[in-house]
RNA sequence: GGCCCCGUAGCUCAGUAGGAUAGAGCAUCAGAUUUCUAAUCUGGCGGUCGCAUGUUCGAAUCAUGCCGGGGUCACCA
């Protein structure tokens, strides 16, 4: 249960009751009533803005109103205290019942705490990665793999249903130029000398693709003409291809439902199809773009060519559809595979892209506009850099000097739930810096690392406890049946109303699409365990373990277990294994 | 030149569908350890929220215009 939403709930009907008393005249509208927790715990466990938001349209002075709602809300369930405050906030103090049902609340869930009805269910379709199977993934690409992985987690625990997809890019002339490369790779196994031109792969990756084809295939294709073998071996190189890319993806713990090709859309005339439907609406014309304002591209001509109207959906210019060898652009594909996700029911679209495709954001909103009548939405989250360091030092990353670092690296390096959580601890659009001496070093300053001590540190303490006091005592239905009304410290009952957070979190995330914002919460929670941990010393009372008091310890073990089954929720949402140690 | 993103403490960044006196960490200064793992914690210092108008009871948050940084700009994907 998300409580303030219970709350909302509560004073939304205690404005219908004035309502009906005729305090309140009918018709106002509740949208903009928020209730949150305040900024300043001193001004109560929630505040709601009620009052004022009611002010305007009820014509009534705010601190009337909020007097009104204060003599009804304090009879409500949980609530302790009422205050009417500033402009004409009401402040609420819930009872330390309250809180000590809503621990009661984590230990039943479990790690299951936060998991909520919210999406009811709704389709979400989540596409990320989607890299061209031209070789291994870069850590470049391990942002937006393990962003949409963890976005796709967490709205499943708001309650949506999600599909994880992938694209494949295997239709475009970079397949062609990958297929070329494979065979001269395929020339080279067969005992001839190679020379790589510039502008195919020269990767060391495509060595055992021509061994392998060159064993299945024989000498057939060495002479050739490219037209009989180019197909063949574009296919078997793709195939080659995904299989090292799920294999790196495996590594990194990240899943797809769907796996959907471009060639598939374009052999399938999904694409026709879609243009087809353009055509018909009147949204595709023969006409000539204006030549980009400033410096222009070189080769820059003014051409004819069939142009999508995007400008009538909200971006700047027409975009082609066609080019001039008349194959499909990128773009006409890429709108046929988005026509092809809302037909199959996905009504909300979510796609994580590298910034440089920023400038695309805008045609493919406004091709979806155009193609499902504007009820399709699409939600493109941009992944910005993530820059290598090692102890402040760039790591320099060159495909042709070789130091190029792959994904694959990286994760057999510092293992795949660093790279998990580091990647989460920005903003998506903004920047990100991973270090590897800081992401390993035990330390405050790495947030994997206190995270992860805190959830550790729990069971450490648990450990001893049925150490100190053996197992017949300090066992889960002694825990379980503890006396949680024994935890009434301030210090204790702030970490509690922390914990009973973490389904509002979990809401505001998935609603936000910013998984980034979890990481700041165990953040928060970590420290505060830690703090309340250290209390320990300044004052043996506030240990979680009082050997001559049973009851209590119970109580505390009952806390911190809920801390760690709060961690591990929030780290079971970032595909992070949580550790019980940490020697 | 157009479009998109960013601009918050010395540094790295949060800031919850606009809310009350803007928060963390690092750095720096002063402290805490015969430990339930000090791999941690407590306190001090530190801010014209890039600038300016506007909307609002209320703006770091929304709108418009500037300034600065990055990305991107017809037949690549």
């Amino acid at each position: 249960m998300n409580l303030f939403t219970h709350y909302r709930e509560a004073i939304t009907g205690l404005i219908d009751e004035l309502i009906k008393a005729g305090d309140l005249p009918a018709g106002l509208d509740a949208s903009r009533i928020t209730v949150e927790p305040p900024r300043d715990p001193s001004h109560g466990d929630i505040t709601t803005n009620a009052a004022m938001v009611l002010s305007k349209p009820a014509q009534k002075n705010p601190r009337e109103i909020a007097a009104l709602l204060a003599a009804k809300a304090e009879k409500l369930d949980g609530v302790q205290a009422v205050e009417i405050a500033g402009p004409g906030f009401l402040n609420m103090r819930l009872s330390d019942d309250f809180w000590h049902a809503r621990l009661r609340d984590v230990l039943d869930a479990g790690v299951a705490y936060g998991d909520s009805a919210l999406g009811a269910a709704a389709k979400v379709n989540v596409e990320y990665v989607s890299a061209n199977p031209t070789g291994p993934m870069h850590v470049g690409h391990a942002r937006g793999a393990v962003f949409g992985d963890v976005l796709a987690a967490l709205l499943e625990k708001a309650g949506f249903d999600v599909t994880r997809e992938y694209y494949i890019n295997d239709a475009g002339a970079q397949v062609k130029v990958l297929a070329r490369s494979v065979h001269l790779r395929y020339l080279e196994a067969l005992g001839q000398d190679i020379t790589i031109p510039e502008g195919l792969y020269p990767g060391d990756y495509l060595v055992d693709v021509g061994k392998a084809l060159a064993k299945s295939e024989g000498d057939k294709w060495k002479d050739a003409p490219e037209s009989d073998w180019i197909d063949l071996f574009k296919d078997f190189t793709i195939a080659a291809m995904m299989e090292l890319v799920k294999a790196d993806l495996l590594a990194l713990g990240v899943k797809h439902d769907v796996f959907s090709s471009e060639r598939d859309l374009v052999e399938n005339g999904k694409v026709d199809e879609a243009l087809d439907f353009l055509k018909d609406n009147g949204l595709l014309y023969q006409g000539v773009l204006e030549p980009p304002k400033g410096k222009l591209p070189d080769d820059w001509e003014a051409r004819e060519q069939l142009l999508f109207k995007a400008t009538a959906f909200g971006d700047d210019v027409d975009r082609p559809v066609q080019k001039s060898d008349g194959t499909w652009t990128y773009f006409a594909a890429d709108m046929a595979y988005h026509l092809d996700k809302y037909r199959r029911g996905f009504a909300e679209m979510i796609d994580v892209w590298g910034a440089d495709h920023g400038g695309y954001v805008k045609r493919m909103q406004s091709a979806i506009k155009a193609l499902t009548d504007n009820k399709g939405t699409l939600d493109v989250k941009l992944c910005q850099m993530v820059s290598l360091l090692d102890n402040g030092v760039p790591v320099k990353m060159s495909k042709r000097s070789g130091t190029f670092v792959t994904l694959r690296d990286v994760v057999d390096k510092v293992g795949k739930d660093v790279v998990r959580f580091i990647m989460l601890t920005r903003k998506n659009d903004a920047g990100l810096e991973f270090d590897f001496a800081k992401v390993t070093e035990q330390s405050r300053d790495n947030p994997v690392f206190y995270v992860q001590y805190a959830h550790a540190r729990v069971n450490s303490v648990m450990r001893m406890a049925v150490e100190e006091l053996s197992a017949d005592v300090v066992n889960d239905d002694a825990i379980h049946g503890a006396s949680l009304e024994r935890l009434d410290d301030a210090a204790e009952l702030s970490l509690i109303k922390l914990l009973a957070q973490w389904p509002r979190m979990v809401e505001s995330a998935a609603t936000a699409h910013e998984p980034h914002r979890v990481a700041f919460y165990l953040g928060d929670l970590a420290a505060e365990f830690h703090a309340l941990w250290n209390k320990g010393k300044d004052n043996k009372g506030l240990r979680f373990i009082i050997a001559d008091d049973v009851d209590l310890t119970l109580a505390r073990l009952a806390m911190i277990r809920a801390v760690a089954n709060v961690i591990a929720s929030g780290l079971q949402v970032f595909g992070v294994t949580p550790v019980k140690e940490m020697r």
